[in-house]
Order: C-alpha cells, then structure tokens, then sequence
DNA sequence: TCGTGCCCATGACGTTTGTCATGAGCAGTG
DNA sequence: CACTGCTCATGACAAACGTCATGGGCACGA
C-alpha cells in the first residue's frame, strides 16, 4: 500500500485540525504539513515535498488557485487540489487554468475528500458535479479583457474619474467600457454589472 | 463530571463532521446532533433538547442569530453560540442582542472551542477578544433607521426610481436620504456607502 | 488584401445622481 | 410648552453617468 503524503492549508484553525485528525484516520494518508496562509503554504511544501496539497481557496496573503499556480512550476511532482465554501464558477475555472487537479466544495464528507485525495495522487482530476454543472451552465464570459478589467475596477463604486486614472485610460473610454459591459449584461447600470459579473464568476 | 450535550449546525459536511470527530476526543461533551441548515438546527433541537447548541453564522435558510432568536423562547435553557469565518462587527452586535453567549472566529482550535463550550455551558459568556476590538472601534451606526433602509434597498445597484417605488417613497426623499448616509459614512457617493456599511455591519 | 474585432479616444446629448434650501407633520425630552 | 430629531416632501442646479456616433490604430484569419 503506497501512502499520501499531504499538505493542508486552511487560516481557519479549527477546520484544518479537524481535517487533519479526520484525515489521519484513513490509514493510507498522512499529514505532513499544515499551513493558515499561502506563504507559509509555499514554505511548507518546499520543506515537506507532500504528494498532494489540499488548499483553502480564500486565505489570507495568496490565495489557493495562487499557490497552485506557483506549486505547479515549483514543485511539478505535487498534484494540487482547491477546497472551497464558496463556489464560484469563475474560480473554477481559474484553478483548472491552473493546474489543479480537483475542485471540490467543503459541503463533501471527510470519506469523500479522502477518496478524492486518493483520486489526485493516481493521477485523475475531479470537479464537483454540481459546480461543473454551474460552470457550463454561466457559459463563458461576453466581456473582452478590458472590459472585465474596468469592470473590476468599478467593483467598489469608485467614480469614472478614479477608474480611469487607475486603468490609465480617458474618462471617456471607461464610460463606453462600462456601457458596454453593462449591456451585455443586460444590466441597469455598472453597478448590478459589477454584481452580475461576479456572481457569474466573470471577474 | 457532567456532560455537556452539543448541537452542531454548519451546512459544511466536511466541517461539521470533522468538528464532531474533534468534539467526540473532549470525553465531556457529546454532539448529540448535526444540521446542514437553520430548519434542520431547529428540528433537531427540538428533538433532542441540547444543552449547548454551536451555530455556524451562514448557513441557507435562516442564518445561525436567526436560529438563535427562536432557540431562546423555545429552549430557553439551551445556550447559543455562533462559530463564523468571517466576523463583521454588525454580526456581533446582532448575536449579542440575540442572547447568544458566545461569538467565536472559525480561526480557533478545537481544544479552545471545547474550552469556550465549557464556559457557556457554565452560564459564562465568551467573545473573541479581535472581535470585540473590532466592533468597539466600529462604534455604533450613525445612520437613522429610514437610512440604513434605503441604503440596503440600493445594494444591488438599482436605480433610484426602483428603490423609490419598493420603499414607498418619493425619488427625491430617497436621494435625500441616500445622500445624508453617503456624507455620514465619508463615501463618494451610495455605492460605496454601501460597501462601507457592509464592512461595519451596519446594514 | 480585405474584413472583423478589440483597443482607445473624442464630442455631444439627455438622463440620473448628489447636494442644498426649505418646510410640514410628528414623536419624545427637558 | 419649546426644542430637538426623524420622517417625508418639493424644487432647483451642478456634476456625474449612460449612450451614441465617429474615427484611428492594430492584430488576426479568410
């Protein structure tokens, strides 16, 4: 029987101890590093070499689909999987783009995660049928790059003026940005774009 | 040595069964139950009468202070406390007034969650202390109830005519009012405001 | 090479906002 | 009772915003 070697990294103490004694029961993984923030993620699986990292999506510092991307040239033998509370179709896709190799909800078992673990290290990808399913269904995203990037800007009410200082753009521009953006969301305005886009995982 | 029977309500599987595991290790307390969400936490308190009852703060259907609002009249001898990941201000001050006894950040260990369930079982209360920092310094909301109203009806964007007409108000009154928050919060102008109250849990 | 689509800009226009002054009705308090 | 603060309204003006037309530059595939 081979046995995992796993890193953990969750800023939420509670549930990464309790993940970490869960998955100690399974006899055939073994945590060999915990971590509460992507840096010391990163530190970490440069000092442990785990098989597998099993990674919070929201973290403080670096997020998890970051840490992946920085496992993936770092340590290319580490196959990376994202846990998260909140999915969002977008980093879903994100996290694929990055290499991980699964993407799962934090509403799955222990028992579930541990076969998935297992699942990782034989080399196969899983997603989260339900997620997957969100994914295809908000279909890829109408709005070209800059538009997504001034969208994103406008994300916490700043005036036109601040955004296109920001995105080095005229004034102008940013507003037919916007606009444009906003219609194809078959939004009222940049506003309800902004949530729209985010709830769809579009920026 | 006397027993404490706990009720464990997070819609996160992985969490709350780990979180039971970890519980199970403290040989004082016993989970008697677990719900995935506010209806299920209820039921299950009615059915088994814990005497402490761990709520996550989101969860679907009612969210861990609406649960704890119908816990006190219906068992008044069960005590709450809510578990969360992300701890605004607002939540705090809205738990409290709950008669929640204990308002705990996702960031513990388990060994200190088993401590803090000891204490409210005990009769005493607990605050994580970066909480209550924070909310203090929040301070109070300075916006009047029509205010804060209005404010909330404008989070999603809508336009003025639309929060008019749900608010049963006339357009200006509403510009009026979401003027005066937007000034009282140091915001550029209402989308912002929001934001800003969201942070402080003024909303 | 031509067309198409994205990027960026400008100018103009009407509409939506934010802001301010002002005032009426109605609590609650000293 | 006078005073204060919240609620709701109106009108008016300036600033910000959304929309549209138009045009140049640039990359890419047909």
């Amino acid at each position: 029987m081979t046995t995992v070697r796993v890193l953990l990294a969750d800023d939420e103490h509670l549930i990464r101890g309790a993940l970490a004694a869960l998955l100690a029961l399974e006899d055939d993984l073994v945590v060999v590093a915990e971590a509460a923030t992507g840096r010391e993620a990163l530190a970490m699986a440069r000092a442990h070499r785990p098989d597998v990292a099993v990674l919070d999506l929201e973290m403080p510092g670096a997020d998890g689909v970051n840490v992946a991307t920085s496992l993936r040239t770092e340590l290319p033998g580490c196959r990376t999987m994202i846990v998260t509370s909140h999915g969002r179709p977008g980093h879903l896709k994100r996290a694929l783009a990055a290499g991980v190799r699964a993407f799962v909800p934090k509403t799955v078992s222990a028992r579930q995660l541990a076969g998935i673990i297992r699942t990782v290290h034989a080399g196969n990808r899983y997603v989260d049928p339900e997620l997957a399913a969100d994914a295809i269904s908000a279909g890829d995203s109408p709005l070209t790059t800059r538009e997504a990037e001034v969208l994103e800007l406008a994300a916490d009410g700043a005036p036109v003026a601040e955004i296109a200082e920001r995105a080095s753009l005229s004034q102008g521009t940013v507003r037919n940005y916007l606009s444009a953006a906003a219609s194809k969301l078959g939004a009222e305005n940049r506003h309800a774009a902004v949530r729209l886009a985010r709830e769809r995982g579009w920026v």
